[in-house]
DNA sequence: CGTTCACTTTAGAAAAACTGGATGGCTATG
DNA sequence: CATAGCCATCCAGTTTTTCTAAAGTGAACG
């Protein structure tokens, strides 16, 4: 039905039957009187049916063309609508894309900060654990543990990732010295980027065999057993540390290794950056920073 | 709003969103996939927002997107059924043009009979005295009074136009000869096309001289004058045919003269013809041989 | 009578849309 | 595990549509 004819033809006659001239239709379809003259005429020859009386002081619908044009006019204003709720919902609501952990463990805690200082942007959170496209998908902004190779997307470094032990106060009392591990179940994260042993390396030990210990598939369920007890986890910063300030854990031996990995912010190349992007990058590391000077100060208590 | 977006675009994600697949969506459009991917693409790019999701089984709509083609698919819907009610409108209603007093005086009389015959035809009779062009109106089919020249139009004789007196029978039983006119007031059309001259040429007799009679721009009213018995008209076999037939009027002599003119049906040279102008054309042709054959039998009974 | 206004016509230029073939990811199947 | 089949994308070249500029028409106006 309506492949028969041509659309821009179609919004060409609403729009002179709306403005009742040529002249104001093109001025407000930015083209020339004489495209939109043609453009009329072609859908006319179309529909089999003229829509206008050539009048000399100008286009008056027919009869017919009266009854057609209010139609076309209500279904251009839900397409105009339809687009005009992209634009708003493109301005207004901001995709982030993160894993599961971080955002559960960090990010969210402090989302209704994100809220208080703008609350006309809309945070959607997509947590899938798949590594969303960002040319491809309607995520705007995605935050990634990794080492900052990101094909075809911009990368900037939130903070460089440093991994240390963590473990409930419980069992943290039973470690005086780093050979102490050796008495206690390793937390292990099999999809985990790292290992225990660059950690050793940096504190300058023998890697130290740990008795058995749960081993999971993600990191947060890693932290909820770590929390509950059952071990000692490699964990960083970011992930730990609410549960550092108020004592859920505890990081003995102080010593913090780099993994070369760390938390970026990474946006599409080739989409350009908005407003409601460049906020959430200026919020996020304000964030960040707020949670190293509490780190800070933990360690100068310790 | 929506001069930013092309619309094509717009009717390639609304297709695909409904069938689920470039594939469906090609098919239904008639072009390639390859175009259709495209089109989809350039639309996701100007909205700033992606609107599917790339999924090995398909396109999928984001959750934006499923809420902006629900809405498109709405405008559309709208958009088509304006084109729907064109092509109903262009296949069931035809439009006749015809001057005032022949409407009034002959068609309108028969158009039940036309309605009758075809019920799903809606005709519209456009008796505005201005000559539509046939190609730039809406109308379908002309009966005009003429020689059968018309630039840019198919013409069809329907009946050669005679020419005699008529007048109300009070007035008659004072006409013994053709030279009683001259006791008579003549009714004029002051735009006809012809005059008493070639009647009397035709009868054989010298030009007589009426007395002064009223003066009118419009054939109908000249009719209706001599219908109330204010004098003799020259008028032709079809406008009065009706008052012949039931005796307000009587055509004394029964001399008939031909005028060189004729009732015409001209249709658009450009436009195609179609079933509905098919039907009229048949259609009035009867009634004309219908009225005609009155008019015989009206000849002999006197 | 010449001017203005509103639209049309035309031809050529510019832009958009389309095609077809190559490509690449994923799934089901032998 | 290769292989075929599906789905979509990319690319380059071509076709089609659309646009512009400029000249033209024709009614109305002063």
């Amino acid at each position: 039905m309506l492949n028969r004819v041509h659309l821009n033809g179609l919004r060409a006659v609403e729009t002179v039957a709306r403005l009742g001239s040529l002249a104001g239709a093109a001025a407000e379809l930015n083209v020339s009187v004489s495209a939109v003259s043609q453009q009329v005429k072609r859908t006319e020859k179309q529909l089999g049916q003229a829509l206008f009386e050539r009048t000399p002081g100008g286009l008056v619908p027919t009869e017919f063309g009266a009854v057609f044009t209010a139609r076309l006019s209500a279904g251009f204003r839900e397409l105009a609508q339809a687009v005009a709720l992209a634009n708003e919902t493109n301005e207004c609501t901001l995709v982030v894309s993160v894993a599961p952990a971080f955002a559960s463990k960090w990010l969210l805690p402090r989302l209704s900060r994100h809220f208080a200082r703008h609350p006309n942007v809309l945070l959607r959170i997509d947590a899938s654990a798949r590594v969303a496209d960002l040319d491809r998908s309607d995520v705007d902004i995605a935050i990634r543990l990794g080492d900052g190779k990101w094909p075809g997307g911009r990368a900037e470094l939130l903070l460089a990732q440093e991994v240390f032990p963590v473990c409930a106060p419980s069992i943290a009392a039973r470690l005086k010295s780093i050979g102490d591990l050796a008495q206690t179940c390793a937390i292990t994260d099999e999809k985990a980027m790292f290992s225990w042993d660059g950690w050793f390396e940096t504190a300058g030990v023998e890697p130290v065999t740990f008795q058995k210990g749960a081993r999971f598939t993600d990191p947060m369920l890693c932290l909820e057993s770590a929390i509950a007890g059952h071990g000692v986890m490699l964990a960083w910063q970011l992930l730990t540390a609410d549960a550092l300030a108020d004592g859920r854990l505890v990081a003995p031996f102080g010593i913090r290794a780099e993994s070369g990995l760390g938390y970026w912010l990474v946006t599409s190349a080739t989409k350009g950056e908005s407003r409601k992007v460049r906020d959430f990058k200026a919020w996020i590391r304000e964030e960040i920073e707020a949670t190293m000077a509490q780190f800070r100060a933990l360690d100068s208590a310790a």
